[in-house]
DNA sequence: CTGTTAGCGCCTTCAA
DNA sequence: TTGAAGGCGCTAACAG
């Protein structure tokens, strides 16, 4: 069952080195020899056994992705980028998610050993040292949107807290001076950061916090419904909300409409991550674009270079663009 | 690099037969070379090199996705089902996106060849027949949301044509006579479905449809958007919406607010997958409920099964049920 | 230019 | 119960 390189060395009449030299080298083996090889190949349907190769090479392929728990556009959009650019590279893709906790992404990990030539990782709760602390394969591994001081460890990112610093510092300019803010998941190291901003923005601007108007959530869409729910039930409602990603502002846009109150002439509203559907609210988002799936696709693009040089990247850590969008919410 | 077999046997001081059989059989050996095998295997930190095992044993642990442009949050739900259900097999998951021509699709199927021990195909705008035509290897296939005949094929869809019809009938029974309709993309089976659905639900209630109403999509918010601009710029102006998905539905809800009109009141608004932001729309969207997460469960189970029982289930295809969710904007 | 051969790391008969 | 040896399919030295 299935086709070897044996079969197509029978086929051709030739020694099975002759055949690998015309899939592989090209180089040295005689034109009649090679045109045999080659018809008899597209005629068995040969495909070399990766299985073999890789037993050989030591080289697989493929490259293993490893996201935390995924929901909504924002890792849709992550994942096409990725995808794309490696399926351009022609590496294949073995992708694991669900990883919140160190052990659980050190399962994959294993999981993955001798499987990917590759590794990126996106943990946002995790630290990049705390995860290479353990031995591991010598594979290159990127990381992606994680805690990371090591300059030793390759590190794409964005500007989660000048971001959310920019976005709060436009909602103060409105004139807002109680500003709640819905935060991420209490793990979540660009939650913290994006928190952070909000805070340094006060801060800059010279206004206090009332810590009631920062409350809990975890980047879904109820959290955000739930947050917002919670914070127009205050006595001194807030006039305007911040919420640390679009899916959370979508929740809390509902939550706003069914409080009979209208965005943003009673209450503005901003988010964070501009995914599609933010153009597309009603009104249309403020929101701090990330590009995410540029993201994608330049995460993948630094670890294929790692892989081919065997080096990491110079400079190892790289952060990309945020901007403020403002739109109809604010 | 990499510890090997045999590094585990010198350091246990036994042969490699011996850890071979500590580590799979677990049987026929004594108590004290087990562990001896067992200490060295985990000091050493040994994983047994899935290539070489696979070349022996022809098998991979892996299941090979593949699934057409990947947008939104329905897929990162399908996909949520489809990998915590794998992982509960001990499975990886190879994915790959981005196929929407036969082409496309068979070029991935050949990337996967010998990589996994049995494929998921989402593939709405392909038949499974046309894809299974070409010789492939003879892992078990599943399709998910597919146009097959075929009962010798393993299929698991949900019904897109008797949501869409009973949906319309909900729109219908409100009263609606002039009802616009957004397609899904033209070569999707499962957008045709769907359009089906709408069609036959106006024949049994005696209602002629304007062709005009129907107007083109992708299934993207912005093509949404687009569709209601069209609707809503016609001289008879449709008193309902109807949307092939949510996502258009959201950009069409976008483009009626635009227009200064209300949802219902003016227009009523529909759409299809209940996607998790359906229900955090202002109003929140009436649509089909899909189980979008149990059918990427479901579908990685009858994979798992196939492969573990060689042969395709019983019956081969599976519909899952869909309902009709009334909310607040129709 | 071409064929023979030795592994890559593992599992599994086959003897002992 | 154990070890030696063959082979999975392929690549790359090594002879010819």
């Amino acid at each position: 069952m299935g086709v070897t390189i044996r079969d197509v060395a029978r086929s051709a009449k030739v020694s099975i080195s002759t055949v690998s030299r015309v899939l592989n080298d090209k180089c040295n083996v005689s034109d009649d020899k090679r045109v045999r090889v080659e018809n008899a190949a597209r005629d068995l349907g040969y495909i070399p056994n990766p299985a073999a190769q890789s037993l050989h090479s030591s080289r697989t392929g493929s490259l293993g992705i490893l996201l935390p728990f995924v929901s909504g556009e924002f890792y849709a959009e992550f994942l096409n980028g990725v995808d794309k650019t490696a399926q351009g590279g022609d590496w294949l893709l073995m992708i694991s998610t669900s990883h919140n906790s160190e052990e659980e992404l050190r399962a994959a990990l294993k999981g993955m050993y001798r499987r990917v030539d590759g590794l990126l990782i996106m943990a946002p709760n995790i630290t990049a040292e705390s995860v290479l602390l353990q031995p591991h394969d010598d594979i290159p591994i990127v990381f992606v949107n994680t805690r990371c001081e090591d300059e030793a460890i390759s590190l794409i990112t964005f500007d989660n807290y000048g971001g959310m610093r920019e976005m709060t510092r436009h909602v103060i300019a409105q004139g807002h001076t109680r500003i709640g803010f819905i935060r991420g998941p209490v793990m979540a190291f660009d939650a913290a950061e994006r928190e952070r901003g909000y805070r340094d923005a006060h801060a800059e601007a010279g206004l206090a916090i009332d810590e009631r108007l920062i409350v809990p959530g975890n980047y879904s869409q109820q959290s955000g419904h739930d947050g917002a729910v919670r914070l127009l039930g205050q006595r001194e409602r807030p006039t305007a909300i911040m919420a640390s990603n679009d899916d959370s502002a979508i929740g809390a846009l509902s939550a706003i409409r069914e409080a009979g109150l209208d965005v943003p002439s009673d209450v503005a509203l901003t988010g964070f991550d501009d995914v599609p559907s933010a153009r597309f609210t009603v009104p249309p988002l403020s929101t701090v674009h990330v590009p995410v799936r540029e993201l994608g696709a330049r995460s993948i693009q630094v670890l294929m270079e790692c892989i081919q040089t065997r080096r990491i990247p110079d400079p190892p850590h790289f952060s990309m663009d945020v901007e403020v969008r403002v739109r109809a919410s604010t």
